[in-house]
DNA sequence: ATAATTTGCCTAAAGACCTTAGGCAAAGTA
DNA sequence: TACTTTGCCTAAGGTCTTTAGGCAAATTAT
């Protein structure tokens, strides 16, 4: 009987683009089984777990956005870098909604620490560095953009702006002016 | 045989606190039946189906929040109702993490609209009342908080603040003060 | 080329969960 | 006390997860 040819990788990339189309957390051995044609008992030779599978969609998925988030803040500064950032991030999620949410998987510690975690940081403390905020408060800085950024998008994928009267996409831009005017003027501690 | 007083009430009420123990998604039927030491099946008299039970659990949780937060906000303006507001939100995520995790599970656009979604907008929306925030601006500004409380909160309760120097509660009343500033010196559109 | 080994996918099976259908006994009403 | 309703039960079919053991295809060695 020929072979599938399933891999660990390719997978992962299946399962990945099987949680754009059906949710993450309907992303299931046998759908994805069956995706490949294949029995569900025989991907345990390349995956450990179901939750295996999604720590790899979830690894997969952040160092996707981490490439995606380089290549946009590559060569600006200030509040270019900022809009550059925060789009990428609302893009992402729009465009692959599964893998956004897998990015918010919960990761032990030890693979968080491998994950693409740090970089996504790094950016952000990248983008601080074209405003004055003084080095000690960077951490609170990065962790309000993160919470920003996150919190729009969970509220605004999650329907949870749906019925009110302003379109979304005004008020993320005001969001972003606030970003940056708050960062420009940054409050001595 | 005796019964066992089930009733939607009592099984919601159970499950919010069974969420709370194992997680809003680790609320199952089998172990909602096992602790009232009844078969499955006949939880099916009282709830439709597993994702009733969520939905019921997401309704309760978001009533009993929206209380805390009226509660909360009587009686302060400015930044005391601001600082009050949004530890209550942190506060229950701490103290009920799956119940706070069921105030976002996604309801259809019929139970949401039902649902005291209306009144936590609508007591955001009383804060901005103690700011100069103009009336076209108000939807932003109360998607702005709502974003980064949500996004706050979920960050931190996910462990995204973890292995990061500076503690989490200097940031969260950095945060705060930057949101009342923000709100203080509202960018004129 | 053939033999030996490794690897990949299969079948089988057991456990957990969800859900529907139909039955009997307890609670509530006539 | 007889009648009706209601609550919890058993039975059964379906989905998903995971482990164990087998056979054949692919790979490597002879």
């Amino acid at each position: 009987m020929a072979r599938a040819g399933l891999s660990r990788e390719r997978l992962i990339r299946a399962a990945a683009e099987l949680a754009d189309e059906v949710g993450f957390d309907q992303v299931t051995a046998s759908a994805l089984a069956r995706r490949f044609d294949v029995k569900v008992a025989s991907l345990y030779s390349h995956v450990k777990s179901s939750g295996d599978l999604r720590t790899g969609i979830a690894l997969f998925a952040l160092d996707e956005l981490a490439d995606r988030a380089a290549d946009a803040v590559a060569g600006r500064a200030g509040k270019a870098a900022l809009t550059a950032l925060a789009n990428v991030y609302r893009d992402y999620a729009r465009e692959h909604p599964g893998r956004y949410a897998a990015t918010q998987f919960r990761l032990d510690p030890q693979t968080a620490a491998a994950s693409a975690g740090r970089r996504h940081a790094q950016m952000t403390r990248a983008i601080l560095r074209g405003y004055d905020v003084p080095e000690p408060d960077e951490t609170h800085a990065v962790r309000l953009l993160g919470s920003v950024f996150h919190g729009y998008i969970g509220l605004e994928m999650g329907g949870g702006f749906s019925h009110s009267a302003p379109d979304t996409e005004e008020t993320w831009s005001r969001v972003l002016d606030a970003l940056d005017a708050l960062l420009a003027n940054w409050p001595k501690s």
